[in-house]
DNA sequence: CCATCATTGCACATCAGTGTGCAACGAAGT
DNA sequence: ACTTCGTTGCACACTGATGTGCAATGATGG
């Protein structure tokens, strides 16, 4: 139905595999420094500033690639996961679970947000906004989630708080990704005691 | 005891009024662009960019008189709040209210903490974070704060929330500043009808 | 064996920002 | 009035990054 693969040449194989390389270095390097250069980029991905432009003519378009992506990935998470029927609270705890890898791959884009790529940037991750917006309204509809602040607002606050632990010093490993999740669902309204409940007393 | 003002000349205080003002500015500035050069702090600050290297050497001097007066700041905030003995989600309470101005003013050195200053930024910022721990862990010992995450990293996170709406859209007025408050309450484990009583159900 | 082509290495121009030097202007202090 | 000095407006050199052009190389495919 989808994505026909006509048994590339070994020469578009490589090719693919030298620009998903850069793409994914482009990643780790810019999440490290969002100012990296395009010839630290080259340097990491093992190629040369020269081949980086022959894959992506300026470095515009580099993030703005990257930005796709991270839309791309997010959403599949968010529309899958509240495809089910499950309780929103349960709902939320699965889309942390999930999007934490994606959240903390692409931390780099809350930072590239501000200054000279902020609008291309702002621009893409808007539907996202919205998609979140919905999930949260959802839980405050059925009673699940806390009203005090509105969906739109909580969900951006929401939002915020993942992509700062992903950001943070603890972004690796479970210990983080369990901070976030306990810490959002509280945020939310949901009560400790059901909050521990769904993500697991102990790990 | 502290402060002996000796009747400054008006031209030492024309001095001080413009070392103020490109300060001023540059927390403007630099908070809507991290990226912005001395060019564009000079101009909004009704100055040459000349002058400001006469002020401050090079960008880095710049940054670090911010960064410690954000540590001034935050630290005189914080140990004022400390001092009073009422229950340690009160004290939260007017800790978020005392820092939101402050917070949203210096919004910028969250960004600048990646990246050519991050080690500057960071080392400044560190007994900050120190007391924020201190803080929390008083509410956690006092049965007041949850426990589900130990207090360097709930105080970590708290932080970064506050930073995360105080950087975000919704940083003007007081609705952020009552979504910071209620949401940091609710995810350091005081139920919603504390939280909602402290901080005070209709504005 | 030969052609294709991704990659390389080097060239270059361009641009933006940083930091400095210095003469000149003009308001404040004596 | 004369001096001091903050400020200005230019000058310059330096650095680092961006984007492009082109010949050489080497592996792949026919």
């Amino acid at each position: 139905m989808m994505g026909v693969v006509p048994t590339e040449s070994s020469r578009v194989r490589s090719m693919n595999e030298t620009r998903e390389r850069i793409l994914d270095v482009a990643l780790d390097v810019l999440g490290e420094n969002p100012d990296a250069g395009m010839g630290d980029i080259a340097s990491a991905a093992g190629v040369v500033r020269r081949t980086v432009y022959g894959y992506f003519p300026s470095r515009l378009d580099l993030v703005q690639t990257l930005a796709e992506q991270a839309v791309t990935e997010v959403t599949a998470v968010l529309t899958q996961v509240s495809a089910g029927d499950a309780a929103a609270d349960a709902t939320w705890v699965e889309f942390i679970a999930r999007l934490w890898p994606v959240a903390h791959r692409y931390r780099v884009l809350l930072a590239l947000r501000r200054g000279e790529y902020g609008e291309a940037i702002h621009g893409l991750l808007g539907p996202v906004d919205e998609l979140l917006a919905d999930l949260v309204k959802r839980g405050q509809d059925s009673g699940v989630f806390a009203q005090h602040v509105p969906a739109g607002i909580l969900s951006q606050v929401a939002y915020g708080v993942v992509f700062a632990i992903a950001d943070s010093d603890l972004s690796n490993g479970t210990p983080g990704a369990r901070a976030a999740t306990i810490t959002s669902l509280l945020m939310l309204g949901v009560p400790e005691t059901r909050a521990m409940a769904l993500v697991g007393d102990q790990p």
